[in-house]
Parts: structure tokens; sequence; C-alpha cells
RNA sequence: GGCGUUGUGGCCGAGCGGCUAGGCACCGGUCUGCAAAACCGUUUACCCCGGUUCGAAUCCGGGCGAUGCCUCCA
């Protein structure tokens, strides 16, 4: 199915600030790399929604009948902290604080990530690579630099030179919208500096005392890779030196992708990517969230419901639907009441679909089926507009009731169509797990169940209504909810 | 201070020059022994001050607030 065809998909390029058709550089294949976590502590929320989108957008590609390769890495050496250490990375930190060896807490973190991504639906990427395991292709790229003098050496570590890349006639800041010069005069002095030449030059290869554990020798001796070079390195390895998609957090632009962008250049001449696409933050409570204020929670946390911020624990698929209610370039602010109105609007998408298998087909249709059908392609072509898709599936929704309700008609053909539509969209492209095929061990509950409702039919009969409302109410306690129809009584659990 | 993003009804969120998404809550109705559920219908809006325009939530200027980045946080 290749209905890339004739479809036309926009996408939001950071780099001109317009949304632009999507048109891959290989007819039928999309190359995808996406920033992936530093495995250094527990994944966060916000974490998971950056990874989310994209998630969203790789099933979609998928659903239009791309053949895409998604790259994915895991950052397991190299990041270094913010505090100015340029001693310790993130590992070596963590190892200390948690008394680990750095690759036990690499091996910790990174099951951690897989575990919560399994429970939130992700798809895999094709291909998930390491830092630690690309140090060959990250020395290569650094000696190559050196070599055409974008880098230079400095007491065993390597560093980029940005004004040199910038005296080449490159812009250093294209992507950020920031220069050179003003980036100076506003930089802070920080400890460890001295071996560079300008403060905008960043580390390639960092020099690793014989105290450091994670190390590797190279030829300015033992140490480290620098962050944004793995991603450079990764991402040419399996995407090649000129792909279509790389994305990432908001808070990557500068310096990450900056960096990135100028290691490519230099080592190839040429731009690495041409749709540059950027996840916006998730805050809570209209905080950002953050460690150190407490305003944090984490994803296990928040489908478990042992938090503070949130009255009942929600599931995986209601978080996700929650995260995918807001475009993917917005702010989301999520809360208590946000996340209940969610849960609420989650479950009437859900009865809505489990009633499409009830629904009888007449000989016209009252309701123009093609036509919602072109809507939701046409929110998911204007750069994955997850918010005006679900719209759409609420529409259709509507549709399903109406009809059920015999106050509109549809054909079976139109009926097949919206029935095929609405699965693509809610469990293939915006990857809602299908609970309904997973309930095995209920079975046996539900003949229970129903063996009450017969006999509190009988009481309602009986007029004995203090027998009825005591099984209602007993059931009620346990967790199992009847509700009174039109057609008998049903329940839920 | 610099480079950005942003401010929509009780809440979450689309839209981004005229046709005023959607979800939740509220209210009204249908159903019901009662209730719940479900379904149908429906009210409330574009931070402030100027300007452009026949017309602005939507464009421009100013102000105020939020937020991201500015040595490595998605």
């Amino acid at each position: 199915m290749q209905i890339y065809k004739n479809n036309s998909l926009h996408l939001y390029n950071t780099t001109s600030g317009k949304k632009e058709l999507f048109s891959p550089i290989s007819d039928g294949n999309v190359g995808m790399y996406v920033c992936g976590p530093t495995v250094y502590s527990n994944v966060h929320l916000g974490n998971v929604r950056t990874f989310m989108s994209f998630d969203v957008i790789y099933r979609y590609l998928l659903h239009l009948g791309y053949n895409v390769r998604y790259v994915r890495n895991i950052t397991d050496a190299g990041h270094l902290t913010d505090d100015g250490d340029v001693e310790n990375d993130r590992f070596v930190k963590q190892s200390k604080l948690e008394k680990l060896e750095p690759m036990e807490i690499v091996q910790k973190y990174t099951v951690d990530f897989h575990k919560v991504l399994q429970e939130f639906n992700f798809l895999e990427p094709t291909i998930e690579p390491t830092a630690t395991g690309h140090i060959i292709e990250q020395i290569e790229l650094t000696q190559k630099m050196i070599a055409d003098g974008f880098a230079y050496e400095s007491n065993g570590s390597v560093y980029f030179n940005v004004l040199e890349y910038n005296k080449k006639g490159m812009n250093y800041g294209e992507l950020s919208n920031r220069n050179v010069e003003e980036l100076f005069a506003n930089t802070r002095d920080l400890d460890g500096q001295s071996e560079k030449k300008n403060p905008q030059d960043f580390a390639l290869w960092k020099n690793a005392s014989p105290a450091h554990i994670m190390r590797w020798n190279s030829p300015w001796g033992a140490g480290f890779p620098g962050w944004h070079l793995e991603c450079t390195a990764m991402s040419t390895k399996y995407l090649g030196e000129n792909f279509d998609i790389h994305g990432g957090g908001m808070d990557l632009k500068f310096p990450h992708h900056e960096c990135e962008i100028a290691q490519a250049k230099a080592s190839f001449g040429h731009s690495p990517v041409n749709y540059w696409m950027h996840t916006n933050m998730l805050t809570m409570n209209g905080l950002r969230m953050s460690k150190s204020t407490g305003n944090y929670v984490l994803p296990m946390e928040l489908i478990g419901g042992n938090n503070p911020f949130f009255e009942k624990s929600f599931s995986a698929n209601v978080i996700r639907f929650c995260f995918l209610q807001a475009h993917y370039r917005s702010v989301l602010d999520i809360s208590n009441d946000a996340m209940v109105a969610a849960e609420k609007g989650f479950n009437r998408l859900m009865e809505g679909i489990a009633l499409l298998d009830k629904l009888v087909a007449s000989s016209t249709s009252t309701l123009s089926i093609q036509n919602w059908k072109e809507q939701c392609y046409k929110a998911m072509n204007d750069d994955f507009n997850t918010p005006i898709l679900i719209a759409n599936l609420f529409e259709g929704v509507k549709y399903i009731n109406l009809v059920n309700d015999k106050k509109e008609t549809l054909t079976v053909d139109d009926i097949a169509i919206l029935k095929e539509t609405l699965n693509a969209f809610v469990f293939d492209v915006l990857g809602i797990k299908n609970v309904k095929s997973s309930s095995n061990n209920t079975d046996k509950l539900t003949g229970v169940v129903e063996m009450l409702i017969t006999m509190r039919d009988e009481a309602r009969a009986n007029k004995n209504w203090a027998l009825s409302d005591e099984i209602r109410d007993k059931l009620a306690a346990t967790g199992v909810i009847l509700k009174d129809g039109k057609d008998g009584t049903s329940f839920s659990i």
C-alpha cells in the first residue's frame, strides 16, 4: 500500500521556519534520525513525549507506505554535566552516587528506558546504536577534521574550531539563528576552558585521566568522545552523509544540533539533513518539570498512581492519548484535571470503536464517509496535526452513535471504510494499544457477572429493588460497573 | 543582555485575516423503578494598549506575563 504516491505530506522544517512539502531523497524511502536519551537516570515524562511525537511520525510514514529507516541512538558515554566539571561525565558522576560501575548505570537505565517505551506501545526503531559502539567512527571523523583544519588538539583533547569554520565560508549558528560574535560576548567563564582557542569551540574528543573509568585509546591518548560527535558518526554510518529527517527536543537545537551541522559540513562539505524537526516541552501544573524544584513525575509513577500530583493512576494508553491531543510543536501542560478529561475522552473513543461491529448497514448512506476520511489524512498531512486528527476521530464516533441510534444510515461499504480508517488511525498511527484483544483472563469473570446480571434482572422484574440494588452496589464495590441500557444490562471493569 | 517560542471560554487544547475545531466540566433532553452509564443538543473565548484593513483571536508596533536555549537538559 503506497498511499504516499498521491498524498502531499507537509512538515515544519526548523531550518526554514516553514511547512514544506516532504520529498525524500530516494523515492519511497525515508531516513530518519532522532537523538535518543542519555541513559544516566530514569527516562522522564518529557522524554517520553518527545519520543512519542517521533513514534507517531514514524508510524504515519509507515502507514503512508514509505520504507523507513529510523535510527534512534542511546548516549552511553561522553555527556558532560553542566556544572563545569570536565573530569567527570554524567555516567561517572551517577556511578559514584549509586556506587555502581558506569556500565552498570548504562545497563540499568537503558533497560528502564526500553521498559517504559514498551509500556507506552512504542515501535522499535530500525537501528538503535550506542555511542560506545562507535568510538572508531568518531575517532576517524575527528582525524579528518584535524587534517582539514577544522579541529585542533590541545592537551590530549580535540576541539572543533568554530572561527576557522566560519572563515571557510560556513556559518556556525545557521540553525538556531545565532551569530558567533554575540556568542563570544555573552559566554560565561568556566573552568577548564583554557585548552580552547575560543570559548565557543566544542569538544570532539576529551582527554581522560587514568582515574576516569570510561576511557578509550585514541591517537591523542586515552579519552572519551564529545557528545555532539556521536550523532554525526552514527547518522552518517546508517543513513549516509545526507538524509531526510533529523529530530529531537527543542532544547537540543543549540548547541547540539548546531554542532552536528558544523561537524558534517566540515567533514563532508555539505548539509547533512534536509528536514530538521523539533518537539516542544512538557510542563506540569503550569511549571516545567525538574528534579531540583520537585515538580517532577516519572512515567511509571504516573501509570502506577504513586505520586503526589495526580489523584489516581492513568493507563499508558490514556497518557499517550493526552499527549497526542496537543500538537508536537506546542508546549503541553498536564495536570490532574487534564488527565481526567483525557481519560474520559479516550473512553468515549474506545466505546465508539467497540460499537462499530454492531452497526446495521442500510442501502444508502446519509453521511459522507469518504469526505471524513480525507479530513483525517488532511490533518496528518499538515505537519502531523494529531489534535485535528483526533477531533475528526470524534466526528467518526459521532457518526457511529448516530447510525446506532438509527438517526443516520450507512451502507456496508461505508461502514467498512469507517472501520478500516478508524482502526488505522487509532491503533496504527496514534499507536493506541488495542486492549480489547488482550483480555484473556476475564472470560471466567464474564460468566459470573453475566449470571449475576440475570439474577438482578429477575429481581427487577419482580420489583425487588432492594435485591437488585444490592447486586449492583456489591459488584460496584469490587470494581464491576453495571450499565442499564435499552437492550439490557452491560458491564465494564 | 542575546536568539527563539508563546499567552484562546471553568480546564486541556486546535485554528492564525471574514465561514468562529475537538475533548472534559456545566446546563437541557432521551432512556431508566431509582441511580449511574450511554447517546443527542447547547452556553461561555481569544493578556493589555495602539495601528493596518471594508473586516483581526489571526498581520504590524509597544507593554505585561509564561517558557526554551545561550558549554553539552527531550
